[in-house]
RNA sequence: GCCCCCAUCGUCUAGUGGCCCAGGACGCGGCCCUCUCAAGGCCAAAACAGGGGUUCGAGUCCCCUUGGGGGCACCA
């Protein structure tokens, strides 16, 4: 096996929304490529816009990764090597390279006000031009610039990207990509306030924490070209440039929207990754199935586990093109995965969704019931309907339920008070000693399983769908099924009084 | 409007010039199993966007068209 270069990987997202579905995926790919050469995932936050943060959202991203079981190495709570780990901590470090970016005649400061750059935008856009940056404050004499700055004047730095020519760049996925230059706009680098724009801080981070692989969303191809001339332009060596498909709405025909992620909602999805815990998804789920939108082993192999991609997967089998959000699909890997679980996991996992719903849910019984439910539920959620009657006193099925279908309510009645009495004479109710003589008593009334099974069903568990109807029964005991039978009994009796 | 990217079953995808009258998975339909519901097993329907090239040979390479996506901020 060849030796691998550890990578250094980064994963910076803007606490100024909600981290979704493509955000993970993207810090899932940098996690597996740190962890699979034996190198570094960092968690860097792109803080610099003071004004789109929203509270709370630094913490969503990290309870995000740390539930999808994505730990990274550096980061701005556990600090490292090559922090700050906030952009908003470098602030200086940029200043800096930006001042030697002017110096060396790779950038120019630019004293345009807001108000005319829209005014030459607009203009721009009437004479159907590409609005893009018109050069004035390019002109200007160096020196010049420099007194009005020392003075105090108002301005940004921009890039001064060339204008002849063109620039070739290449993605991992895409190959060479070539643009003109004269396409490419002398992009702002430092805002009037100081603060550095994501083209610029995003290239010094990424030579400065000596990234290997950038892997990011292909929002950014765009202005790639851009930011290799920065790297370039310091006289820097390029990492490794991927840029990730981006993830369509169900139907494939657009992006994800506000309006989407709400009609998604009233399915019982979500697009965020906080919202799925809650949903009853499991985090292997979710990494199993978005690491596949995208990325693929071999033309079968489907089941992941975290560890199994880190071993396996691969940037060179990445996919470039767009990728439509398949919940169903979702769905099937989460049965999976639930399947997979070993049983004091799965009694575990579902308990906090009992206990929400109200249900006196103890470690006993649950680790009782985890095996019959098991293959039964698609969702960790789904338990408390399958399974709440468990910890119920008493169900209330209704009477019109517990009728055998083809049968009279006074016929039912009778197999209900058979059924009893075959019970009522077993030492102990369970598979093994109560369905060989029920199966008997069915013969003997000439009906079928499915018939007196379903009845007995309703009556203990008072659901038309529950686990195994005898499994149940020896899970809530002998007194209990007795009594919920007689008192089903009691229903039949009052129902047969009332049509007679 | 301009620039960039992408294009195989409904969806996720395999396919890197002959192994493909295109394989797998989800979903859908049918059957089996079966006390309900699942799970599981089996079977079926379902795609190379269109048009030009290149080549003995193209899903695979090139060009155009079409469609889709992204971008064009002192956001990221």
């Amino acid at each position: 096996m060849d030796r691998v270069i550890p990578a250094r990987v980064r994963f910076a997202p803007s606490p100024t929304g909600r981290v979704h579905l493509g955000s993970g995926r993207t810090a899932l790919y940098n996690y597996l490529i740190a962890r699979q050469t034996g190198g570094k995932f960092i968690l860097q936050l792109e803080d610099t816009d003071k004004k789109r943060l929203i509270p709370g959202a630094e913490q969503e991203i990290m309870d995000g990764l740390h539930w999808l079981g994505l730990q990274w190495d550096e980061g701005p709570d556990v600090g490292g090597p090559y922090g700050p780990y906030r952009q908003s901590e470098r602030k200086e470090i940029y200043q800096d390279y930006a001042r030697q970016l002017v110096e060396k005649g790779k950038a120019f400061y630019c004293f345009c006000t807001p108000e005319r750059l829209e005014k030459v935008r607009q203009e721009q856009q009437k004479k159907k031009e590409m609005p893009h940056y018109d050069g004035t404050c390019r002109r200007l004499d160096p020196d010049e610039a420099l007194r009005r700055v020392a003075a105090g004047e108002p301005h940004v730095v921009r890039f001064k990207t060339p204008q002849e020519g063109a620039t070739t760049v290449k993605d991992l996925l895409r190959g060479e990509i070539t643009v003109e230059n004269r396409q490419l706009d002398d992009i702002v680098l430092l805002k009037t306030d100081g603060w550095a724009l994501y083209h610029l801080a995003a290239v010094i981070d990424d030579h400065l924490m000596k990234i290997t692989h950038v892997i990011r969303g292909s929002e950014w191809l765009p202005t790639f070209p851009l930011h290799a001339l920065i790297h370039r332009a310091m006289g820097w060596e390029e990492p490794t440039w991927v840029h990730l498909s981006v993830f369509l709405k169900p139907s494939g025909k657009g992006k994800m929207s506000k309006r989407e992620a709400a009609d998604l909602a009233k399915d019982g999805y979500s697009i965020f990754i906080k919202d799925l815990e809650g949903l009853g998804y499991l985090p292997e789920a979710v990494v199993n199935w978005i690491a596949l939108m995208g990325w693929s082993y071999d033309d079968r192999t489907e089941l992941f586990t975290l560890p199994e991609l880190v071993e396996k997967f691969s940037l060179e089998r990445l996919n470039p093109s767009p990728a439509a959000i398949n919940f169903t699909k979702f769905d099937y890997f989460n049965g999976l995965h639930i399947r997979r679980l070993a049983l004091d996991d799965l009694a575990r996992r579902v308990r906090p969704f009992f206990e929400q719903a109200g249900y006196p849910a103890d470690e006993e019984r649950l680790l009782r019931i985890a095996p019959i439910i098991q293959e039964r539920i698609t969702h960790l959620d789904d338990a408390v309907a399958m399974a709440g009657f468990f910890f119920k006193e008493e169900v209330e099925p209704d009477p019109e339920n517990l009728v055998i279908s083809g049968l009279t309510a006074g016929e039912t009645l009778e197999v209900a008070r058979r059924s009893l009495d075959v019970l009522s004479w077993l030492p102990e109710i369970n598979p093994e000693t109560a369905e060989p003589p029920m199966r008997t008593l069915v013969a003997e009334l000439g009906l079928t399983a499915g018939q007196v099974f379903g009845m007995l069903r309703i009556a203990v568990t008072g659901q038309k769908v529950s686990p195994p109807l005898f499994e149940s029964m020896a899970i809530i005991g002998k007194e209990k099924v007795l009594e919920r039978i007689r008192s089903a009994v009691g229903k039949l009796e009052k129902l047969v009084e009332d049509a007679g």
